[in-house]
DNA sequence: CGGTAGATCTCGCCC
DNA sequence: GGGCGAGGTCTACCG
């Protein structure tokens, strides 16, 4: 990795187009060839950007260029596309370089798969004497989150999320259309699950006779033993 | 902003949790607090960060981290909610610190908003002798992209992305289904307009009678006289 | 400030 | 490799 501060001016072309004018901002080169630039402040989406696997060749400026003040031209491309990024160096301020090894990566805790095991292991939380037929129970429009039975017998299809908002809801309304359509599973009932439900989401979802559950994960996570066994 | 290159490890505790195990990384801290935790590798997502606005607080190790080599003990905390990331680390390869100010920010061209004016100034693209009624025209569940009038006088509601697919046609239904039931409007036909146009999307879009158009940004762009203002 | 929709999304999974 | 869904999404825009 090639840490360089400079002034630059930077213009990306390919799926759309882009400028940053004349700053000073941080160029990141990445063992892959991707180039970063950031300035300080924003979130971790950089300004501007070059994808891997890309390839960096840096020029000398032409007259023009020259007569601006412009140092260098560091032309990024994109070996798999036809996207270019052109960074003009004015002034570099300060190096760094360093070879960092491949990373090993992050291990997560807390994503919707888990909330989908923990619903699966309490499954009365759909209502007492509910029963698991299956997690990510298969239709030819996409896998259906948790398929259960309840007390009466009747089958109900769960849509997961961690934030529900209206596309959950559509998406449960898809696969509750094709399921009812089975005369094995109908009459199929759905019910939208997450940890926070949007209002609009809500109300559709009500309107469509679907019922809709709001999950706690920590009590969830609390009930649950296998807890302590991540860190 | 401050650059370090260091061996470290990183807990993540908030929405949820991440660990990334002992290796070499880059860690920015920028000006606002907010941290970035990146490899020699990926895109330009880091491995772990902390957004803004937040606070570094770096300690001393404790008895246990000391003896197990950690040096130095950085405590990331968010000031708005109570995320927190806690970075161990072991060996400090190089560092760099400038103060960068405020960037004056990126200037995009060709994005939906871009392709809405095209259309709008070419409407005809919707067939000849179409006008315009108006952009972002406003219901109750949202804005239709572009509400217009084709050569019979009919109504056509056009939604407009770059790529279309499932929730687009999704999104154009319920607006049509919306727009249909006003008196003044009705019948209003759907046309659903992209640069690329996803087969389950086209599908989907022709099974309920919309039309599926799709675009070309660059020859849109030709045509368009306001081209040569961006750059 | 909250809600919605787009993104050069990125990332991961499954076919 | 393509398609689809999730994201600590981030970000702009609009009420």
């Amino acid at each position: 990795m090639r840490l360089v501060i400079a002034r630059c001016s930077v213009d990306y072309i390919g799926r759309l187009r882009a400028h940053l004018p004349l700053a000073v901002r941080l160029l990141m080169v990445k063992a892959d060839g991707s180039v970063l630039i950031h300035s300080d402040g924003g979130s971790y989406k950089p300004l501007n950007w070059m994808s891997p696997p890309a390839t960096l060749r840096i020029t000398e400026p032409g007259p023009d260029d020259a007569e601006a003040g412009v140092l260098e031209v560091w032309n990024v491309a994109s070996t798999k596309t036809d996207d270019r990024l052109v960074i003009n160096v004015y002034e570099q301020f300060s190096e760094l370089s360093h070879d960092l090894g491949v990373d090993p990566g992050l291990i997560k805790d807390g994503v919707e798969a888990d909330l989908q095991r923990l619903l699966a292991e309490q499954i009365d939380l759909l209502g007492a004497g509910s029963t698991l037929i299956r997690r990510e129970y298969m239709t030819a429009i996409g896998p259906v989150d948790i398929l259960a039975r309840d007390a009466s017998g009747a089958t109900v299809a769960v849509e997961l999320k961690r934030r529900g908002d209206i596309d959950g809801v559509e998406q449960l309304t898809r696969y509750l259309e094709l399921l009812n359509r089975d005369p094995l599973l109908a009459p199929v009932r759905g019910v939208f699950a997450a940890q926070q439900i949007k209002p609009q989401a809500r109300v559709l979802a009500e309107d469509r006779g679907i019922r809709c559950l709001t999950l706690d994960y920590d009590e969830m996570r609390g009930v649950d033993d296998s807890e302590s066994r991540l860190f």
